[in-house]
DNA sequence: GTCTATAAAGCGATAGAC
DNA sequence: GTCTATCGCTTTATAGAC
């Protein structure tokens, strides 16, 4: 049999699919190795810090696709409008392709919390802000921008837990619309 | 030195505490022992099935209290809209003083989801269902009184995931004010 | 009902061959 | 770069004295 050799970013979208899966505590290392296909050669090999290394390279990945297909898109687009659409058309498709689990949000539960707590406050206080930002583009005023920004992005949270706990995607992708028209609304005047 | 005879609804309260500091999975019988002050002998002797049972309490004294002072009251009171603002109110106090952890929440996420996932379904289905039938008696349409049910429950969970991770009780205290002057207002017409 | 000691299993991490 | 065997430690759970 062909033995498999593996780039490192195939790698960290493997783990990401087993810490969705399990969280970040109770993927053991057996687990990961099973689920992920890679051996334990390969994992040491990639991620040298064992574990923790992996965690991190997670986070990175899902970070940088978050500047590259929400954060940047609210902040360059021309039209403030389109753009809030646009990135909550896909974040919604983003977490219903990934058993909707932030991996953001699931490390502000549990004992991994300490090592990312900077990181994970980067995250959310970057995306509010993005969001703000597209918002008083738009036209609203500060302060209502900013409150209009946490209660979006406290509301697709939420939509996630929602729709794990009902096991529902109609749940979330009804949250995430009327998120969206609501917006919408408020940058209309 | 006076040892200490414990109830079990002590042990209960004490658990509940730990579990929300560091997650069922990473809330060792060591840490649950060390931060309860509860001895291995006593946890087998309350608990005898163990972490699992010990769990399993915990989640129904929350549903408990749940079913007390929200469920019970948005499906009871004469006043619909007081219910809705006087849930809103303690449900806000209730996760502050409690790590802004909802354990529900928390068990959508890892491998603890088997065991529970017909509670935590019952639990936000029934919250939601309590919420929407008070909105309902306040003369919310069907339809509209659901999705405002999602909405609102979506937007508390989400409040907590961003509390925790900004690490500010001013973000879900603002979430949740804005979610009922929200309610108020459909329920306004 | 509480304590301590300990068993059995699983953990993350490492070594060394290939 | 990948594999397997293994180390040392922690885990959950149990036993038995008090």
């Amino acid at each position: 049999m062909a033995r498999t050799v593996l780039e490192r970013p195939d790698a960290v979208r493997a783990l990401a699919e087993v810490f969705r899966r399990h969280g970040f505590a109770s993927a053991s290392l057996s687990v990961i190795q099973q689920e992920s296909g890679i051996g334990r050669g390969s994992l040491y090999h990639f991620f040298p810090a064992g574990k923790a290394d992996m965690a991190r390279a997670v986070l990175d990945e899902v970070r940088r696709w978050f500047d590259e297909h929400v954060f940047r898109v609210l902040a360059e687009g021309a039209d403030p409008a389109g753009a809030v659409s646009a990135t909550t058309r896909v974040v919604e498709e983003y977490f219903r392709s990934r058993e909707r689990v932030c991996l953001f949000a699931a490390v502000t539960l549990g004992a991994e919390r300490g090592p990312f707590t900077a990181d994970v406050h980067r995250y959310f206080a970057d995306w509010v802000e993005a969001l703000a930002g597209a918002l008083r583009r738009g036209g609203v005023a500060g302060p209502t921008a900013t409150e209009e920004a946490l209660d979006a992005v406290a509301a697709i949270q939420g939509a996630l837990v929602l729709g794990r706990a009902l096991d529902d995607d109609a749940v979330p992708a009804g949250v995430l619309a009327r998120t969206d028209r609501r917006l919408q609304a408020v940058l209309a005047g």
